[in-house]
DNA sequence: CAATATTGGGATAACAGGCTAATAT
DNA sequence: GATATTAGCCTGTTATCCCAATATT
């Protein structure tokens, strides 16, 4: 059982982070969406903002936005599918677009966002400081394992005989933190390395925690993605 | 009906996944 | 020599802002 240790300890959070009144689906206007949001949503939507999502404030409300280019798609399909159960967003599977690639080449891309909610902005106003996305100081609380798999098919890649997350728009002492929490939470080594650039890092994983990360991950992993796991998945 | 909220999608650029490879243990 | 860790680079993919159309009050 890999199931977060610590989740549900809600004695930690301030009272703004929680849902207020039942969810409602005739209710169409963000104001009137409200909670209690399930784990599950809750756990897409951290590791999706702490991997490829964005979330989009407007008139006091949240959504959240996916998008992935055409050779994703079937993840992304798949992320749309669990997103659309949970009635969180338009159940149509998302569009093909195309747009001019570079050299003369098309690209196709997929993407949906959720529904807009009022109840969605406390999350916002965690992940954003000055229109900056960060590493929430609450994450410890939402790092489910369905939360770490997203984010690892969002961000993660095979390198050489681990795994590398690219966390490059974190500031060093974020992903500091991040590491830390992965080993509090599931007793994941992990090491923010240079990604290349300037002030820019990326996560490693220990080469003795890759079973361990690929075990807690595989549940809640799309095929598509396993390649991530440089063949511990 | 007018005003306002919400949604889907166009457009754009900084950057981040995928890769190679050097170095360390 | 084998495995693990660290480093860096290329290029097309995110991550984002914004607008027009539609829906709701």
């Amino acid at each position: 059982d890999f199931s977060c240790p610590i989740w549900l300890d809600f004695s930690v959070l301030d009272s703004s982070c929680l849902p207020i009144l039942p969810f409602n689906k005739s209710h169409t206007r963000a104001i009137k969406r409200v909670g209690p949001h399930c784990q599950d949503i809750l756990s897409i939507i951290f590791g999706s903002l702490l991997g490829d999502a964005f979330a989009e404030l407007r008139n006091g409300a949240t959504r959240i936005c996916f998008q992935q280019e055409s050779s994703h798609r079937e993840y992304l399909l798949w992320l749309h599918r669990k997103i659309a159960d949970l009635g969180y967003c338009n159940p149509d599977v998302p569009e093909v677009a195309s747009r001019p690639g570079s050299s003369g080449k098309t690209r196709f891309l997929s993407r949906f966002k959720t529904w807009s909610f009022t109840s969605f902005t406390w999350i916002h106003s965690v992940f954003y400081v000055n229109g900056v996305k960060i590493v929430p100081k609450c994450i410890e609380l939402y790092l489910t394992p369905l939360a770490l798999a997203i984010w690892i098919q969002d961000d993660g890649g095979a390198v050489s005989t681990t795994m590398k997350i690219a966390t490059n728009s974190f500031t060093l002492s974020d992903i500091q933190f991040l590491c830390d929490v992965l080993d509090r939470l599931y007793n994941i080594k992990a090491t923010p390395m240079s990604a290349g650039y300037p002030g820019q890092y990326c996560i490693y994983i220990k080469a003795e925690s890759m079973q361990l990360i690929a075990d807690i991950c595989k549940p809640h992993t799309h095929p598509s993605m396993y390649y991530k796991f440089n063949g511990y998945m």
